[in-house]
DNA sequence: GGTTGCTAATAATGCGCATCATCAGATTGA
DNA sequence: TCAATCTGATGATGCGCATTATTAGCAACC
């Protein structure tokens, strides 16, 4: 049995008119003032519905249309259990868009794994075309790597803010700034003074912005900044009860459930006597974990919106034979950089400071606040 | 920039060849008694470097060749909040598989969706197409769909066993009947006689199996099989209270975390007084919710074993132009059909029965609603 | 010197579809 | 009555690739 596809020539044939004939009325329009009579039509319609006939997408897409696939390539595995909490969010996302645009989904499962890591290699990019345009999602890339879809004008869409490039790549981001400036002033709201920043350094772009937030919310109010950014849970628990911080706030990938859990060892409340705020979702969450305070990324709300621009990007580069005339309006370069806000959330880690001196001698004085 | 892609002959121009070389240079293998001599060889893999050239998936596909692209349809979406834990690990195997495979994954989120699940419809498997295989995720499917596929000849295996049809649709399903057994031997080895079954009846497959496996073991060890299948969580307690089970098996979609709080407000203590077994995962795993007992589903091993099968499946329907007279064994009725095993979860929801007459002072049991 | 045998490559074809250019026949205008 | 217009369709072409059939060139053999 050689699985042999019902073509439009069957159907052409069985309708008693040319393939031609038939491509005409599946694709309704006409483009050059070719025109076929209602009574032909019936007919070819019948005969599709009789043969079953089934378009090739790989013809279709050949012949110049476009696939109606869009590609999401993640740097990483999407869903080893490790990440599945974290790109899920996102697939929820994009998923539900790709509904409502009619367009399927093409994971990029075949790029060659390097160190853990899928790589946009030759051979990887290579394959890219099958889709019609591509989602971007997950850390760092090899700049040269770009350079080839930039060069062939493949249109992409990263999901992740992307500071570096001179912000010319189109991308959906979340807002770690804003969320952070917002967590300082909650915190200040609260009363406190001595607020700290846990986390290591790094160059990723959330890092940058948790970092940038904390420093301009500090500086409006006049607050010292003050880093801890030890490899150690426990070094770090111990800087923050040396340092007298009243409040901490924490990226999510440093451990903060055993932050906490070694901060109460060292009979430190949180929230009574620490608060700490989380600046993005616990990466994994513990079953039975704290209610954590801070903000949270809208991860599906990311993955939507860039699905979204990316389909916009897509028809408006376009079939390449220009067909139709009423084309949607351009992309604007608001559209193509979007931010969007993380909301606070509240949970149960966030109160006023201690009263009094504070836990300064940490012996006496352990009034709890009314 | 109109994006034009490089083309073979782009390459071709270039080395000084014709087109059809460099296919054949890329294709390494030489179907008919063609040659190429290293030296031009060389040169066109030269110009491939240098031009930067990458395969149209879509020529490559028309011309007949496996697009290397496996797809994977959901009768639900598959990301949503809800169902995220339950196709998670489908995914994660299937992803795993496809990787080592060099395989990418098309999700059909395109596909029509009518009160909430998508069809599979003439414009729903329309699209199949561009894929060599697909796999069927989900529970129903309208009998006619299928037909098409089966008619076509193109390859696809469900996820789940397949008990209707003949038995002659491929699929990776898990041994819920084994497993259930497994269960029932357990209890009573810790000595259990009263044992309930708690389920809503249903015709689904996973439902079937556990209700048989349950009525092997228990006629197995001569025991009266004892259904309880009431919508209602309360009720479903007060009948297990009231029938002075001393171990029920529960099915996971029916809220096992309600039914055992249920049970231990009626004074009933879980596993002291009634141990619970679940026959499957927990369908939304609580927070800090119960260890269950009982056993799991291997998800990720049967996405990956499906998406093997499809793979073997697809090469060896294979290309319609027989080019390797190497190609693999054909696949065997044991490949077909695959049942896993469903391993036994340790947790902490089983116990003996309490010992002495206790609640148990029946004698005249009569219970069967079978 | 013509036939055979071999190597190294090319020309030609088709996959299924969209689309452009063309055309036959009917209707109208003068 | 013949050109001009309109209607309804068809033929031909190309997308980029794999593959088959064919050819050109050259050495070897009797």
């Amino acid at each position: 049995m050689p699985r042999r596809r019902i073509t439009q020539t069957d159907v052409a044939a069985m309708a008693g008119v040319s393939q031609a004939t038939v491509s005409f009325v599946l694709n309704g329009s006409t483009p050059a003032g070719v025109r076929i009579s209602e009574e032909t039509r019936q007919r070819v319609l019948d005969a599709i519905r009789i043969t079953g006939y089934t378009a090739n997408p790989a013809a279709q897409r050949l012949a110049g249309r476009l696939a109606q696939i869009l590609g999401v390539f993640t740097y990483e595995a999407t869903f080893p259990r490790a990440s599945r909490d974290f790109y899920g969010p996102f697939l929820t996302g994009i998923e539900h868009a790709a509904e409502r645009l009619g367009v399927d989904i093409l994971l990029f499962t075949s790029a060659p794994v390097a160190d853990g890591r899928r790589r946009l290699t030759r051979d990887g990019w290579q394959r890219l075309g099958v889709a019609d345009g591509c989602l971007l999602l997950g850390q760092h890339e090899h700049r040269g790597e770009l350079q080839h879809l930039l060069d062939t004008n493949y249109p992409f869409v990263f999901i992740g803010k992307r500071g570096s490039d001179g912000g010319r790549l189109p991308y959906v981001g979340a807002d770690y700034v804003g969320g952070t400036v917002r967590q300082i002033d909650r915190l200040v709201a609260h009363g406190h003074q001595r607020i700290g920043y846990v986390g290591m350094r790094g160059t990723d772009q959330p890092t940058l912005d948790r970092v940038e937030g904390y420093r301009t919310a500090m500086k409006t109010h006049g607050l010292t900044t003050r880093f801890v950014e030890l490899e150690d849970v426990a070094a770090t628990a111990a800087e923050i009860v040396d340092q007298r911080f009243t409040a901490v706030v924490v990226a999510p990938e440093n451990h903060p459930e055993e932050l906490a859990d070694e901060l109460e060892r060292r009979g430190r409340r949180v929230p009574d006597d620490v608060s700490v705020l989380l600046l993005g979702q616990p990466h994994h969450p513990r079953r039975g974990g704290r209610q954590w305070s801070g903000f949270s990324v809208p991860r599906e709300e990311m993955g939507a919106r860039a699905l979204y621009l990316l389909s916009r990007l897509v028809s408006d580069d376009g079939p390449r034979r220009e067909r139709d005339a009423r084309r949607p309006a351009a992309v604007t370069d608001a559209e193509l950089h979007q931010i969007l806000v993380c909301p606070d959330v509240e949970g149960a880690t966030v109160a006023p400071p201690p009263p009094g001196p504070g836990p300064r001698t940490a012996t006496h004085d352990r009034t709890d606040h009314a």
